[in-house]
DNA sequence: AGTTTTACATACCACTGGTATGATAAAGCA
DNA sequence: TGCTTTATCATACCAGTGGTATGTAAAACT
C-alpha cells in the first residue's frame, strides 16, 4: 500500500519530525543523516522529501517547535508571577524559565548551536527576534515604564541580557567550577537590578 | 616535481590555510568544500590532507589563528589603558576591542557561529576558556580586588558579560534599529558599572 | 651512489543530500 | 459503479563530498 488516508499521512509526518528532533537533539545536525532519520521513523526517504522540501527545512520545523514550547512556558511563568510589590518579579520569573531551557542539551544543540550555523544568520535572526528577544524587550519595556531602566537602552540591553542567559546556560551544563543554577541566576539578577 | 624544500612546503601549507580562512570567513564551514579550498590555494587534496588530518582540524587551525589575533589585540589595548583614576578603564578598553572583533563577519562566522557547531562543545569550551573567558575573568578579578564586584561572582559574571558582548556584536552587524557601536558599548558599560 | 623519507598528485571509495520514476490505494466524478 | 485523477509514499539513481590508497619524484641522509 502506498497511498494513505490524510490521518495516516499526518502520522508519518509526525513520526519523521519526532525522529528528526530526537536525533538532532542528541547527535546534532551534521551527524544526523537523512537515512538515520527515516530509519528511526520507520519510513523512507520518499516520505521525508514528500513532507519536507529538504533537510534544512525539516530542521527549521524542529527548531520552531522547540522555540514555541519555550516561548509558551516562559510567557506563562512571567504572567503568573506579576507582583504588585516587586516590578522585577514577572521579568525575573520569565528569565528564570528561559535560563532553565538554555541549560538543556536539546535547546543548546538545536537553537543556540546548530540553529545559527544551519539556517543562515538572516533567518535565524528573523525568527529569534520574534521570540526570545521580543520577550526580553517587552519585559524591559515594562521596567522602563516604571523608571527602572532607560528607555533608550531597551534594545541593546535586551540583546545583551538574552545572550548573558545563553552563556549562563552553557556554563551550567559545562559544569564550570563553583557554578550552580542558583548561583548563576542570582548573578543575573544582580546584573539586572544594578541598572539604574 | 613532487617533493619540495621545507620552505616550499611551509609555503603551500600557508596557502592552504589562507584559502581556507578566506572561504570559511565568507561562505562558512558547510558551504566550503575541500575542492574549493585547494582550488583557491592552487594545490591538490593530496597536499591538504598531508598537512592537515581532516577538514575539522584545518578549521580548528583557522579558528585558533583568529582567536590568537583577537587575544593579542585585546590584551594590548587593556594593558595600554591602565589608569590610576578609573579602575574600570583597562577592562573597558579590552572589552571595547573585543566588541569590535565580535562585530566582524569573520569572527562571527568562524568563532561564534561555526566554531560551536563544528568542533564539539567540549573542545570549543576548552579553547574558548583559555582565551576570551579567561581574559574577562582576569579583568573582573582585578575589579574584585578593588572591591567593585563580589569575588564569588567572578565566574558567572565573566561568562555572562562575554556572551553579552557577543550578542552586542551580532546586534550591531544585523543593524538593529537605533543601535550603534557606541550605543551598545555604553549600555555594556552601564551594565558593568551597575554592579555594586 | 644508493637508500630513505618528504611532499605532494592522482585515482579511487563509501556515503551524503537530493531527484526522478514508479507504484498503489484513496478521492473525486460520470 | 466504473473510470480518472491525485495524494502518499517506495525505490532506483545521481552528482558531489570528505577521506584513503597508491604512485612518484625530488630532497635529504648515509
Amino acid at each position: 500500500m502506498v497511498k494513505r488516508t490524510p490521518e495516516q499521512a499526518e502520522e508519518t509526518r509526525r513520526k519523521i519530525l519526532a525522529a528528526a528532533r530526537h536525533l538532532f537533539e542528541t547527535k546534532g545536525y551534521r551527524d544526523t543523516s537523512i537515512a538515520a532519520i527515516v530509519d528511526e521513523a520507520g519510513t523512507t526517504k520518499g516520505a521525508l522529501f514528500y513532507h519536507f522540501s529538504n533537510k534544512e527545512a525539516l530542521f527549521r520545523e524542529v527548531w520552531t517547535e522547540l522555540q514555541l514550547e519555550m516561548d509558551a512556558e516562559t510567557r506563562a511563568a512571567a504572567a503568573a508571577a506579576i507582583s504588585s510589590t516587586d516590578p522585577y518579579a514577572a521579568f525575573l520569573a520569565g528569565t528564570r524559565v528561559y535560563f532553565k531551557w538554555a541549560s538543556t542539551e536539546a535547546y543548546q544543540r538545536i537553537v543556540l548551536t546548530d540553529g545559527r550555523a544551519v539556517m543562515g544568520l538572516e533567518r535565524w535572526q528573523e525568527d529569534d527576534d520574534r521570540l526570545g528577544r521580543n520577550n526580553v524587550a517587552n519585559g524591559l519595556r515594562y521596567l522602563a515604564k516604571q523608571g527602572h531602566i532607560s528607555e533608550a537602552r531597551i534594545v541593546p540591553m535586551s540583546v545583551m541580557l538574552l545572550n548573558a542567559l545563553n552563556g549562563a546556560g552553557f556554563s551550567l551544563s559545562r559544569k564550570d567550577p563553583g557554578v550552580t543554577a542558583d548561583n548563576l541566576f542570582e548573578a543575573f539578577e544582580e546584573l539586572l537590578r544594578g541598572l539604574r
